[in-house]
DNA sequence: CGGTTATTTGACGGGTATCAAACACCGTGG
DNA sequence: CCACGGTGTTTGATACCCGTCAAATAACCG
C-alpha cells in the first residue's frame, strides 16, 4: 500500500473513478498501486508502449502528445489533480496511442490494470463508474474537436478564458495554469499566435498582467465567443 | 422483438458491444429494442435532447454534427453498418451533445439504456465489452485531434485515402463512401479545399473518376502523409 | 548578475475560407 | 427522349487567418 498524505486521499476519493466507491472498495484497488514522482517535463510513456498501467494524477500536470515526424507536437489534453488518464488504453491492453509528458513537477498513482480488471469481474458499479469517467473523456475530446473546427483561434482563446472563468473565485480573474507556449498547443495554434489572440481580446474586456488574466465583461467575451 | 434479416443479425452479432457475447445474450439485450427508419437527412435527435437511447446502424449512414450560431456544421464522426454511437451519452443519462442526421436511408436499431444497465448489473462481461467499444471511440477521436493540429488539408485527405486503401478489395481503388461535402467536414475543411486537395494529390498518384478514386502508388503517397 | 528559457513583436508567405459563377449530375415530368 | 429545376461539385478570384522565421524583450534560476 502507498503512503497518501490526507490531502492526497481526499482527491483519490473524489476523482469520478473512486467517487462511488466505499473507502474499503477504494483500499483494494490501490493496493500495490506504485506512488511514482516525475520532474519537469520527465516522459511517463511513450506512445507505442505497451500500456499496463493507468494513472490518477495527485499533484501536477500531465501532457498527453502525438508528434509528427518533423519533431513538432500536438497537446490533446493536460490532466491535473484528481483526474485519471490511459485508463482506456491500459484497459484494452494495447499499446499507448499518445505520450504523456510532466509538465510540473508531479505526484502520479499508477492504476494496474489487472486489479482494476478483476474488481470489476467482483464489483459491476465500478465498471459503471469507470464507463463514467471515459464518457466524461469523450465528451471532452468530441468538444474540442468541434472548436477546432468552428472557431477561430481569438475564439477558442476566449472560450478557454471563459471556462476557467466558471471555475474562478471571484468571477473576474483567472490565472494560467501552465506555460502558454502548452497552453497555446492545447488550443491548437502556436505560440504567436496565442500571445496575439490574447492581446486582440482587449478589445472585448480582457486585461492580462503577468498570468493574471481580468475578464472586464464576461457577457462582451461570451458574446463574442458564442458557443456552446 | 424487431425483426431482422439474417444479414442484419450478423451485422449485429459482430459489431464490438455484442462481438463477445452468446446469441441469448444478445436477445435479450435486443429485447424491447426498436428498429427505426429514417430517410436522408432526417434528425435523429438534436444537440440538447434527453438521451434515453443509444444507437446501432444496420445500414446507411449516419453523421454526429456540432453546429454554430451561424448555421456552419461540423461533422465530428460517420457511423456505418455495424457501428454504435451515443451510447456514453446514453449512458451518462444526460442529453446528447451532439445532433444525429442521417446521411443516407438508415436502418438504426435503438438501443434502451435501462436495459443495457440492467444487463451490466447481471453480466460484468458485457461492461468489458461496452469499456471497449468506448475506448475504441477514444482512441478514433484523439488521432482526429492531432490529425487536425498537425496536418495540413492535403495530408488529411491523403491519409484518409490511406485508411480506406487498406479496407480495399484490390488495394488499388477506394471509393468515397458518401459526398463530397460531407467528406470535407469529416476531415475539417470546406468542399473548396476538399476538392482542391484532391487534384493535387494527383502529383502523389491518386486519380480520380466519379466516385473511385485509383492510388497508383500508395507508398509515395504515405511518405507524403507520413503520420502515425 | 549572467545565461538560459519563455514570451512578445514584427515581417512575410502560404494555406484555407469565402464568395461567386460555371459546371456536372440526377430524378422528374412533359 | 429531352427539357428542366434542384442538388452537389468544381473552378477562379480574393482576402485573411495563421504559421514560420528572426529578433527583441522579458522572466526565470542558479
Amino acid at each position: 500500500m502507498v503512503q497518501l498524505s490526507d490531502a492526497e486521499e481526499r482527491i483519490v476519493a473524489a476523482t469520478p473513478l473512486f467517487r462511488s466507491l466505499s473507502a474499503e472498495d477504494i483500499g483494494v484497488l490501490l493496493h500495490g498501486c506504485n506512488l511514482v514522482t516525475v520532474t519537469r517535463s520527465q516522459m511517463l510513456f511513450a506512445k507505442g508502449d505497451p500500456a499496463e498501467v493507468s494513472y490518477l494524477v495527485l499533484q501536477g500536470r500531465v501532457k498527453l502528445v502525438q508528434h509528427d515526424e518533423s519533431g513538432s507536437e500536438a497537446v490533446l489534453r493536460i490532466f491535473g489533480p484528481g483526474e485519471t488518464f490511459a485508463e482506456a488504453a491500459a484497459f484494452m491492453g494495447g499499446r499507448y496511442p499518445v505520450s504523456a509528458f510532466a509538465i510540473d513537477q508531479c505526484r502520479l498513482l499508477q492504476l494496474k490494470t489487472r486489479t482494476l480488471k478483476a474488481e470489476i469481474q467482483r464489483r459491476p458499479d465500478i465498471a459503471l463508474a469507470m464507463l463514467a469517467s471515459m464518457a466524461a473523456h469523450l465528451k471532452t475530446l468530441v468538444n474540442q474537436i468541434a472548436d477546432l473546427k468552428l472557431l477561430t483561434a481569438d475564439q477558442r482563446v476566449a472560450w478557454f478564458i471563459l471556462k476557467r472563468l466558471q471555475l474562478s473565485e471571484d468571477g473576474q480573474t483567472i490565472r494560467f495554469p501552465y506555460g502558454r507556449a502548452v497552453l497555446a498547443s492545447e488550443l491548437g495554434m502556436s505560440a504567436e499566435t496565442f500571445s496575439r489572440a490574447l492581446k486582440r481580446l482587449s478589445r472585448f474586456g480582457v486585461a492580462i498582467t503577468g498570468d493574471v488574466v481580468t475578464i472586464l465583461n464576461p457577457d462582451k467575451l461570451a458574446r463574442y465567443a458564442r458557443v456552446n
